[in-house]
DNA sequence: TAATAAATAT
DNA sequence: CATATTTATT
């Protein structure tokens, strides 16, 4: 145990804490904000959308429920609205280990961006976030390849891709060429995913924090404001809804159990980071 | 400061 | 969709 080991693991520590610890805190830090719905999916052509989208796009509207008076102090005119940047998603673990999980479920051929997030059914995970991550992936499996076949284990690997590590990789990612076709698909290695804990609790946090993410990224540290809205349970699970999967040659599988997201602020500079997390078990 | 991770652009 | 580049965060 070095200085080294201290830096990564003190954010190590934030992102695979104890969700039932944090559950109750969790409580404590959400805090009401505007509802929107960026759930929606722009569909090209829908044939029978049945939306069950009551909000429609007017939303702008913040509750108010605390002090909304000056939220940019100094910033003048400020555009939450629209022009909202997403955060920046922190790929947690767990987050990963479902995109793996994605990945081998689907296929090397099928293992494109748009699949694979439509797979992960995770709530808040965008395209470009699979995109993005698939393409690191990608190039951790070369470097794999690479060192594989004489080449100890460098620290250096293990300190640079501890992410990646964490996740455990299929042996049929480091052979693409092998037998032929890699269409095979012998059972999926996500064991049985039954973990229904206290995820309504989760669930209420997230929807929260969901919130939060659309509030602007002000409120340098937001403490808990203690106004626990009792109504925030009838909102079922997180999870994304059966999203009928068109335009596809070959159907997906089968969607995973479940994962909800959770948004925690990172770093105390204020920063808003999305850090979508499963609550399954890892 | 440098390095890593994610976002964004091509 | 894949790759490259830029940007933000540690």
């Amino acid at each position: 145990m070095r200085e080294e080991d201290s830096n990564w693991f003190s954010r190590w520590e934030e992102q695979l804490p104890s969700p039932e610890e944090l559950m109750p805190i969790s409580q404590s830090l959400i805090t009401p904000e505007l509802s929107m719905a960026f759930d929606i999916r722009n569909l090209p052509n829908s044939p029978q959308p049945p939306p069950p989208v009551p909000p429609p796009p007017s939303s702008q509207p913040l509750s108010a429920e605390f002090d909304s008076g000056d939220l940019g102090s100094g910033a003048a005119g400020d555009e939450p609205a629209r022009t909202l940047k997403r955060p920046r998603l922190v790929w947690t673990p767990q987050l990963h280990k479902r995109f793996v999980d994605a990945v081998a479920h689907l296929g090397i051929k099928n293992a494109v961006p748009k699949t694979i997030m439509q797979l992960m059914s995770v709530d808040g995970l965008t395209r470009e976030n699979v995109a993005s991550h698939l393409q690191k992936y990608r190039l951790y499996l070369k470097r794999m390849q690479g060192l594989s076949g004489g080449g100890p284990l460098s620290a250096a690997d293990a300190a640079t891709d501890h992410l990646f590590a964490s996740a455990p990789v299929p042996a049929h990612f480091l052979h693409p060429g092998r037998s032929g076709s890699d269409h095979f698909l012998p059972f999926v290695p996500v064991a049985a995913l039954q973990h229904h804990h206290h995820q309504q609790l989760v669930a209420a946090a997230q929807q929260q924090q969901q919130q939060q993410q659309q509030q602007q990224y002000h409120h340098r540290q937001v403490g808990h404001f203690g106004s626990p809205p009792s109504r925030q349970f009838e909102h079922g699970f997180l999870m994304r809804q059966p999203q009928p999967v068109h335009r596809m040659g070959a159907a997906v599988p089968t969607q995973l159990p479940a994962y909800a997201e959770d948004l925690e602020s990172a770093t105390g500079g204020g920063r808003k980071v999305l850090t979508l997390f499963p609550n399954g078990d890892d």
